[in-house]
Formats: structure tokens, C-alpha cells, sequence
DNA sequence: CTGGTGACTTATC
DNA sequence: AGATAAGCCACCA
């Protein structure tokens, strides 16, 4: 476990309902802009063996980066369970829905 | 060790 | 807005 991994979990299991993240920002705000590849890697093991909440988590297009549209929609369904409508074609408003707190050291 | 790959990102066209 | 290309980094065969 190395304190970037750390820093990721830690970050993304502080994602409160209704607000979303995404890869190169959490990336960032772990300490390496470059990482959000592993990012990535990091949420999908650790959804594994934690209970993240994947679902808060997005490209930064704002719109969900699963490739099966089936999981896409069931991770939709999820985010609108907490209060995030995307838009008609499934794009996320980030200036609405980007949780920022974490971003910028208060 | 080498090469391929990915729930990414930014830059161009 | 959609498609392509190149960059980046860890993991796995």
C-alpha cells in the first residue's frame, strides 16, 4: 500500500452522495496529475475488497467511462438514487456535481 | 526484461 | 461535438 494508493481510497470513500469526482482530479489531489490511469486501477481492485463508492467517479468529460452500456446505465441509475441527473445523453454537469471541497485545501 | 493494455487526459483537426 | 493521436504509469502474461 503506498501513500498514493492511500490518498485515492481515502479520497474517494470521502465522496458525499450527490457529488462526484473525477479521475484527474483525484489523481491530483493524491499527488500525481499523471496517475489517473492508475487511479483507475486503484478504484477498481479496492471496490473489490472496500465498499467505495465507485459510481462517484467519472472521466473528465463528466460522463461515465464504462464501455458496457449496460453498467452505464446501472451506475446512472445509481447517481440519480443520490441526486445527479445527467443530461440526455448521460452527460454530468461537473460545475454542478464536482465535489470540490477535497480540491481545494479549505 | 519486453510488450500489451486500460472505468484516463490533453491537444489537434 | 466526435474522432484521432500521443503521453503516462502500474500491472500482468
Amino acid at each position: 500500500m503506498t501513500p498514493f494508493s492511500e490518498k485515492v481510497i481515502q479520497i474517494i470513500a470521502s465522496i458525499p452522495a450527490g457529488k462526484v469526482l473525477t479521475y484527474g482530479a483525484i489523481a491530483t489531489a493524491a499527488g500525481n496529475p499523471r496517475a489517473a490511469r492508475q487511479v483507475v486501477r486503484l478504484l477498481h481492485s479496492s471496490t473489490v475488497k472496500y465498499d467505495l463508492p465507485w459510481h462517484r467517479v467519472i472521466n473528465s468529460q463528466g460522463r461515465i467511462a464504462l464501455k458496457d452500456a449496460t453498467a452505464v446505465c446501472e451506475q446512472e441509475a445509481m447517481l440519480a438514487a443520490e441526486g445527479i441527473h445527467p443530461g440526455p445523453r448521460g452527460r454530468i454537469n461537473l460545475k454542478q456535481y464536482l465535489w470540490t471541497e477535497v480540491l481545494s485545501p479549505h
